[in-house]
DNA sequence: TTGTAAGCGTTATCAA
DNA sequence: TTGATAACGCTTACAA
């Protein structure tokens, strides 16, 4: 590595013979400099090709236009588009992201925060963060400390800056469009751990009562991994058995694609064809809802827009350092595909 | 925002009644200090809650134990694998990640790199970076600069390090496997802008050779877009025109699996049986080919295992500023799985 | 075993 | 319009 030093601020200066000072403001454009001297100071700027060190400057400012994404898995396909979204508004303001990838796991939630915090990075955006982080109070207290946008997070009487989707009423759209097709044995597939599940199922046991559809505790199943390939075998196998043991059930919601692909392969092991004697209806509108065969009806949550008003949502608070929190509901909407049977 | 502001080194030297020299040397033990003195020092430490500002630190040594992963294309399935490869190693050694979307762009491309030098990033990892940025020699100027991996990009003569896919050998293989089975016109389908997609038609052209097949132009398609719901489509309409207009061929190479997936579409639309009548073969083996229906048999290139030895490359050349570049190919397979026939 | 002070590369304050 | 100089928070000679 040949390394050649980087050129600093005094060595501009001394090129130019000026003082560091006046480089500085010569860059800064803040202060009145001469013409004639600004010249001098801007050819040796180039000659010496001087980019000023980012680290100085936020060691003074306590600023660093970095802004940190924290997301419990990059392979989810929800991730890569909400991060697209936040990347194309902050990027234009200046801001590069640090990415950190917590697996899911809540101890190492905290630490990576803890670190972003002695990075000094200007603000927190966390997609998706653990029920136990946000419950226990801990986010709360991040927030006091330091700008912080929750992505789909939300927990009633936690105060923080919430983005999320209209999970209750996507998942009510697409309950009630099941029932108004007349099935009345639906089945419901959530992963284990986080609310935006917890959310969707309250809604269905809500349908239930409000449709007066007969309640079965055993049509609600639960897998532990929500995300990836995990949880379409693990979906598959759930689904599977539950159409083995219950004939009656004619149709299925997922919490997210992955489980409704699993569900689309159970059918298929079965020899169920879906739609026609079966009909699942999945969540996200992820790209391999237009690739499954058939192809998914599904919820879109309008991930790129969910991405772009946290990035928003995460300038301004810095800008401000508002003091009020907002919960920021994005709408959804049914996608209407292949996997749903509109005659009955 | 309460911004309670953070303790520094002084802070706690004061509370702990010794110099910042003192605690320091307790926070690094890289120095003797005296078991009262410390017990003293951590007491404060963590009364004060303080943990060092990272940006200081930076700014003294140089380095900041980030690096940063530049990619085209964050949607891209096999980004994602990668970078949680390169991630499960390098977090490890205490580093942290920025994620850089160049957006295919390879002006952004350099831009980003400057903003990554400014940040004093240790090191870069640079996944299928512009093959214009990389013949015009910029990358090799990099690297002579900062510690630099270069994945999927080689070019001969252009003097790098390099973490790489054999390409040839798995297209070979594939293709290989197709004229045993019995395939004598074989329809090979590509993007346009990216060295990856130029080697394997290249080897395409010479395994006609090899295999004596009779050679149409006809039979190279090209889309414009390499990646996601956009290849797809296009794929779909290129490969349904090339098989209304020659009935002879019989099965396709798609230099990627969205590519594969929209010849699968395009098979489904004119109701030609995959893979009874026609057989397809994917590359990449991202998590699609296993959703599609039939599943696509593909090319693994063990994008994990990639992303891990990349990892450990720029730790590598970071550590030891070894100045030999180095070219690691990684071994590919065939992934049987269901979209090619095995007996025609 | 401990402390003083210089230095990392900037910006900000003050005086000239 | 300019320049010393202190500061940002830390590490590290060097001295004691």
């Amino acid at each position: 590595m040949d390394q050649q030093k980087r050129a600093t601020i005094s060595d501009v200066a001394k090129l130019a013979g000026v003082s560091i000072t006046t480089v500085s403001r010569v860059m800064n454009k803040n202060y009145p400099v001469k013409e004639a001297t600004r010249k001098k100071v801007e050819k040796a700027i180039e000659e010496l090709e001087f980019k000023p060190n980012l680290l100085a400057r936020g060691l003074i400012h306590n600023k660093t236009q970095t802004i940190c994404i924290l997301t419990p898995s990059i392979e989810n396909l929800f991730f890569s588009e909400v991060v697209k979204g936040i990347d194309s508004v902050i990027k234009n303001k200046g801001y590069t992201t640090f990415l950190c990838n917590t697996e899911g796991d809540p101890e190492q939630e905290k630490l990576m925060i803890d670190n972003m915090k002695d990075r000094s990075v200007d603000g927190i955006i966390a997609i998706n963060p653990r029920t136990k982080n946000i419950k226990s109070g801990y986010y709360e207290g991040i927030s006091k400390q330091i700008p912080l946008v929750i992505i789909n997070g939300y927990n009633r009487g936690i105060h923080c800056n919430y983005v999320l989707n209209d999970g209750e009423v996507g998942t009510y759209e697409a309950l009630k469009y099941l029932y108004e097709l007349g099935h009345r044995d639906i089945v419901f597939l959530r992963g284990r751990y986080s609310y935006s599940y917890d959310v969707k199922e309250d809604i269905y046991r809500k349908c239930c009562e409000e449709f007066k559809l007969e309640f079965d505790e055993d049509n609600i199943l639960i897998i532990e991994d929500g995300n990836g390939l995990e949880a379409v075998e693990q979906s598959k196998a759930v689904v599977e058995k539950i159409i083995r043991k219950n004939d009656k059930v004619s149709c299925l919601f997922a919490c997210n694609d992955w489980m409704a692909v699993g569900a689309l392969k159970a059918a298929k092991a079965l020899n169920i064809s879906v739609p026609e004697e079966f009909s699942i209806i999945g969540f996200d509108n992820t790209i391999i809802s237009q690739i499954t065969e058939p192809s998914l009806t599904t919820v879109d949550q309008n991930m790129t827009g969910l991405g772009q008003i946290s990035g928003n949502r995460i300038c301004e608070i810095i800008r401000d350092s508002d003091k009020e929190n907002k919960k920021i509901i994005i709408e959804t909407r049914l996608i209407h595909r292949d996997s749903v049977s509109t005659k009955i």
